[in-house]
DNA sequence: GCCAACGTTGGC
DNA sequence: GCCAACGTTGGC
């Protein structure tokens, strides 16, 4: 079956690409939205590519490869009364909030910016790009993740 | 820090 | 079920 592409987006001085590049692999946790959600527990896959970006920061951009690595499991950081994403309403035999796992596999040469997205003709149809848009981990094409890759060794 | 866009909550 | 209030996201 054919991989899949996503873009997923932490806010760096949250975790950042060398946080990860440290880690090797993470948890992607604390997503507390429906439709990021479901793309985690429902779609995304072993082997599937990642984008890495970082948002809400001084320069937006895509700033790294990785890979899906564990498929769609109970995220437990929403059991955790002392933990930032606690959840109540998440049941341990009932999870509410879904993770997965991604390793790094490359850090880009460059930070392909949100602005060169921007203006890029071929990356408009991006959800990154479009008015509004908040999920923090969203499909993307293949044709597209073959372009930021290619725009970053230019 | 500002603020537009959006999701969620809760009173009715 | 409606919708106002509120909280969060994230670019600028």
């Amino acid at each position: 079956m054919a991989i899949k592409y996503w873009l997923v987006k932490s806010e760096p001085n949250a975790y950042s690409i060398d946080d990860l590049a440290r880690d090797k692999i993470t948890h992607w946790d604390g997503v507390r939205n429906y439709q990021a959600r479901n793309f985690m527990r429902d779609e995304m896959k072993i082997g599937d590519k990642v984008l890495f970006y970082h948002s809400n920061t001084e320069t937006p951009a895509v700033v790294g490869v990785c890979e899906v690595v564990k498929e769609g499991y109970p995220d437990f950081t929403a059991f955790d009364p002392e933990d930032k994403h606690y959840d109540p309403k998440s049941k341990l035999d009932q999870p509410t909030w879904i993770m997965v796992d991604i390793k790094i596999v490359d850090k880009l040469a460059r930070p392909v910016t949100l602005e060169e997205i921007k203006n890029n003709p071929k990356l408009q149809n991006m959800k990154l790009v479009q008015r509004g848009n908040r999920l923090s981990v969203m499909p993307i094409d293949k044709k597209e993740f073959d372009e930021i890759i290619k725009l970053c060794k230019k």
